[in-house]
DNA sequence: TAGATTGTTAATCGATTAACAATC
DNA sequence: TAGATTGTTAATCGATTAACAATC
């Protein structure tokens, strides 16, 4: 009973590595390969097969010994465990750069995730449509959210209005922030936040070079 | 005598953290703040004070009992821990609107990181200028890479190509790849690559955002 | 001096890896 | 049947947290 109550919580690392199988094996359905086996997956990504028959496991994939794992069981239950079978409608605030690089990305589809709206404070941005998706003026943001009952916000502003728009999201009832700025912004901890930081990426790129230079 | 010749190997974890201190003592410095303890910069960015000790203890930072840090000196030391004080040139490979976001990007300077040229295969693009940043013909890649002793490499064309241009990238004696594609390439072991996949981010967040829905 | 904070060693925790029985 | 592979429990490893002495 408590069994299926209980939260399953997956490990932040097995997480990012499951994202990796899901793209791998679409790529291998794709080939009409249907069978697949964690030799196979370790040797082509790169990792041992006993961290992958354990992601798996913690997914909560079953497999044959001997025969392996199906393709396609495989990629359901990925599916399932990361969420990509719920409707995952977003915001995005910030038609510079870097939002117009989103609302033009063909990728999210996949995922189920689809931006229904922009919003920026420029009025030479309000009221235009990129690829099919309309600007709206900042301040009708709240409103949209709340009746739209949307759930994701992105943040593509410039870091200076980073913080200043993630409490707008806060207070809009927002549950998850994917923030593209480098700006730290601080939230209540039961809200989400998932961040793609270019600089640390690149801070990453900088030091590990830095230090083979040491060796 | 074994010592100074050991490696030092920042975790990384550690080292995004490290990013992290430095952003926030950057912005400390501006506000012409010259002390600092653990428990501030716990406090502000929300982690602990006995993590920030390890932390700043890794990078080689020393203060004094009861005074804390002087923000200057760690700046110092995690600018040259983290390899923002070396000669960080990089060639960019794909002027699409990833490529482009980089090349208008203004806060690279901070590290010391420089974007010299920009690559591509299409004609519409080869010989214009971005930001001052001249776009080449990919096929003059490998020899000015040679020439300039280039060692930070960009890929930024789409995914399909990624794998193509990591390998031209290694035959032209880059050492370190920064990947933001989200193929998943395949290098020798010797070359770093740091990846910026935004759909393994925008994975996690789905897959956290359905996670807290099941609780 | 007293108290806050650093520096460092030890304990804990969680993820990875190893080992091996079960089984197709 | 034999051998490869899964599933699962135990051992290892590394990072985080706790504890506490040193000290400004």
């Amino acid at each position: 009973m408590a069994d299926n109550l209980e939260i399953k919580k997956i490990p932040e690392p097995t997480l990012k590595r499951l994202t990796l199988y899901y793209q791998y094996l679409s790529n291998k359905l794709e080939q009409e390969i249907e069978q697949i086996s964690c030799t196979d997956i370790a040797r082509d990504l790169d990792l041992t097969s006993i961290q992958i028959r354990k992601d798996l496991q913690i997914a909560g994939a079953k497999g044959k010994p001997k025969i392996g794992y199906t393709i396609e069981e495989l990629l359901d239950v990925l599916n399932s465990s990361l969420g990509y079978d719920n409707i995952n409608e977003a915001f995005l605030v910030g038609v510079g750069n870097f939002g117009q690089l989103l609302l033009n990305y063909k990728g999210f589809k996949e995922y189920n995730f689809e931006i229904l709206a922009a919003f920026d404070n420029d009025a030479n941005k309000i009221d235009k449509t990129i690829n099919g998706i309309k600007v709206f003026d900042i301040n009708k943001f709240e409103d949209l959210v709340k009746r739209m009952k949307i759930k994701i916000g992105i943040i593509a502003t410039n870091s200076d209005s980073a913080q200043q728009i993630a409490d707008i999201m806060v207070q809009s009832d927002i549950k998850a922030i994917w923030n593209l700025t480098h700006f730290n912004i601080d939230l209540p901890n039961n809200i989400i936040r998932v961040d793609v930081n270019l600089s640390e990426s690149l801070s990453m790129l900088l030091s590990k070079l830095s230090n083979m230079y040491e060796k």
